[in-house]
DNA sequence: GCAAAATGTCAAG
DNA sequence: TTGACCTTTTGCA
């Protein structure tokens, strides 16, 4: 579920679990293997996120990590388990392992290329100090429309399809209205509640948007069909106004929306 | 046993 | 704008 949450957890974990001692990297499957040997055995220092970047530092090299849509950790204390299939990176320590299947990158960088990749990527909610200004600044000025700037991560990193449609219905934003026609205040708005929403999905591991007046509760647990407004729920009723939710693709991904709540 | 889908990005044309 | 690519899981025959 690689959303920017899910790889600051990511770095959160792996830096509980590795951080300060050695780590032996390995690529069982062999498509990392030479890369694998330029920090195999090193301690490692720390991992941190940007949006939706890994970046784990051991000393001068630093493994970059991007799960894309496929990508996906495993993770465990005591004996790893023997490798299985398509296997990128391991990592194992004395008492913890970690494995990388299915990553759209896997590389060991020099700081200098780290600058490089954080440096075109926009703002990101779940920084310490998040600020959405530099992103604001490039959606007034274009012409796409907001479901399109919010999936870049050249204006915003982190947002990923959940996050960009049900922020979209949270403010009532029309998916294809373009970016300079937004204005500033609303923008201000749906900053602040990414914020909270992308730290809740810090905190809880779960994408979770509808407020609690809009979903039925069990035993105080969101159910997963109650989780979201809009994602995936195709021609179901609008929990708002009953509707039916509309999807369609654009630049090649599903964007799902409620033609009444958003129209414009 | 195989096709399709999945929360993403990049490069070619 | 389109296609290629990364891998696993699910659903249908």
């Amino acid at each position: 579920m690689p959303e920017g949450h899910t790889l600051h957890r990511l770095a959160r974990e792996q830096t509980a679990r590795f951080a300060g001692a050695p780590v032996a990297v390995t690529s069982p499957q062999g498509r990392f293997a030479e890369q694998a040997a330029l920090v195999d055995g090193r301690v490692l220092d720390v991992v941190t996120a940007h949006g939706k970047h890994l970046f784990a530092a051991f000393s001068d090299r630093v493994v970059h990590v991007h799960l894309g849509l496929f990508g996906k950790y495993a993770a465990g204390t005591g004996e790893p388990p023997a490798p299985r299939g398509a296997l990128r990176m391991r990592w194992v320590a004395d008492d913890a392992w970690t494995d990388l299947r299915g990553p759209t990158a896997c590389e060991v960088l020099a700081p200098s290329e780290v600058e490089v990749i954080i440096a075109r990527l926009g703002p990101d909610p779940l920084a310490r100090r998040p600020d959405g200004g530099a992103a604001y600044a490039r959606i007034a000025r274009s012409r796409a429309p907001i479901a399109a700037l919010l999936m870049d991560q050249a204006v915003v990193s982190g947002i990923g399809n959940v996050y960009r449609a049900e922020l979209l219905f949270r403010h009532q934003v029309p998916p294809l209205l373009p970016g300079r026609d937004l204005g500033g205040s609303r923008w201000t708005a749906m900053w602040a509640d990414l914020v909270t929403l992308m730290r809740a999905g810090l905190r809880t591991g779960r994408i979770v948007t509808t407020r609690p007046e809009d979903r039925d509760r069990i035993s105080g647990r969101v159910r997963q069909l109650d989780a979201h407004y809009v994602y995936r729920r195709t021609g179901l009723p609008c929990r708002v106004c009953r509707t039916p939710i509309a999807m369609q693709l654009l630049v090649a991904r599903k964007l799902y929306w409620c033609p009444q709540c958003q129209a414009g």
